[in-house]
DNA sequence: TGCGAAATTGCAATGTACGTATAAACGCAG
DNA sequence: CTGCGTTTATACGTACATTGCAATTTCGCA
């Protein structure tokens, strides 16, 4: 990890990121062109595409790290732990992973999970990746339950993740700050733990 | 609606239609280009937008109508009709608005829902539009639910499309029938219903 | 210092999408 | 049936993301 080549590797990267996540949240996403980040970090417009496969993926580099999180809450499964109480610990991580996330970032991660839920493009593009997920989740549970059929795990995790999403969405969509955000989630993941049919009482 | 103009419009928009959903099954959907679609067609380039906003709009032309398949049930509650109730009801409908679906197109409807499912860009544009649609979902739910929420309602939406979705995905990856699909569906929404707690009973 | 590998860059090409202006087709009144 | 206004189709041009390829620069190290 040494050398001045990867430093200079590391800060081009962090140039890029932080030109990137600054110009879309100053003009919006599809308002900011490959070449402009490209010239606010300084280096060639072809050179962004040596560092990012697409635009998108400067705000959704670390999507597989919080899909390895989810696997790994569930590989980690304790003893005799019920199937929602595994699930409740996979949202809490997921929070911490997203809080965490800076490796190569700093500051500006409340910004790009802003931009996740304002923008439209790459809120399609975060959800559809939350959809890719799934499946995956789904058979990871099915090992460390094997009394879960598949099709009874993609529902479990197609609730978890439904009810959590689109609580999440509302309050964004509401103008609530992040903090709402994330309490929506948490009564979105009640709401699926319980049954809809909790809310049935009206 | 009379006129030569009129049916010259529908002929050149079957033709688009037609043209499209054959190159993209014959040759896949990215290797199919717009040029391509307006030369089988017999149009100028240019033409194809004056009918499609974009290349994915041949095959999501018609996603609204389910969206407003779900506001009209939403719409018809029953007079204290529960919220699980209405639902489900709203799972049916959906299912017989898909069957019947056709008004432009002929017999390219089992060929586009092939498509949908098989092409990753148009699935994940479908999966897109099915999350866009939740949120004025949930704003209908709220109104004929007056005690319900925005982000409860949202939940519930969520919770309830993700966990269809998710359990329908499933089952589709693991090569059922379109019934076994259909079935999977109807599980997951039982699950969504009773909540994931039901499953804990290991 | 100088060689080889890696990073950066420039250039061209493809493809979607959109704006604009021109030409063609049409419907209708006179 | 002829000319006019409207609608449609087309040609041309632009912006932008993305990729391949080749030239070039920079770096690490012997």
């Amino acid at each position: 990890m040494e050398g001045h080549r990867e430093r200079k590797k590391v800060r081009t990267r962090r140039a890029l990121l932080e030109a990137a996540v600054r110009l879309f949240s100053e003009r919006g996403y599809e308002q900011t062109t490959v070449a402009e980040i490209a010239a606010a970090a300084d280096v060639a417009p072809r050179t962004f595409f040596a560092y990012f496969a697409s635009k998108e993926d400067v705000i959704f580099l670390h999507a597989d790290d919080r899909g390895q999180t989810m696997l790994d809450v569930i590989a980690g499964r304790k003893p005799g732990e019920p199937l929602s109480a595994l699930l409740s610990r996979m949202f809490e991580a997921l929070v911490r992973s997203l809080a965490e996330d800076d490796e190569l970032d700093f500051a500006l991660s409340p910004l790009r999970a802003r931009l996740m839920f304002a923008e439209p493009a790459l809120r399609a593009r975060g959800l559809t990746l939350m959809m890719e997920a799934q499946p995956r989740v789904a058979e990871a549970l099915c090992e460390v339950y094997p009394e879960l059929d598949p099709v009874s795990a993609g529902a479990a995790v197609g609730s978890f993740m439904g009810a959590l999403a689109v609580a999440g969405l509302v309050a964004q969509q509401q103008g609530g700050s992040n903090e709402d955000v994330l309490t929506a989630g948490r009564r979105g993941i009640e709401i699926a733990v319980n049954g809809l049919s909790s809310l049935d009482g009206s």
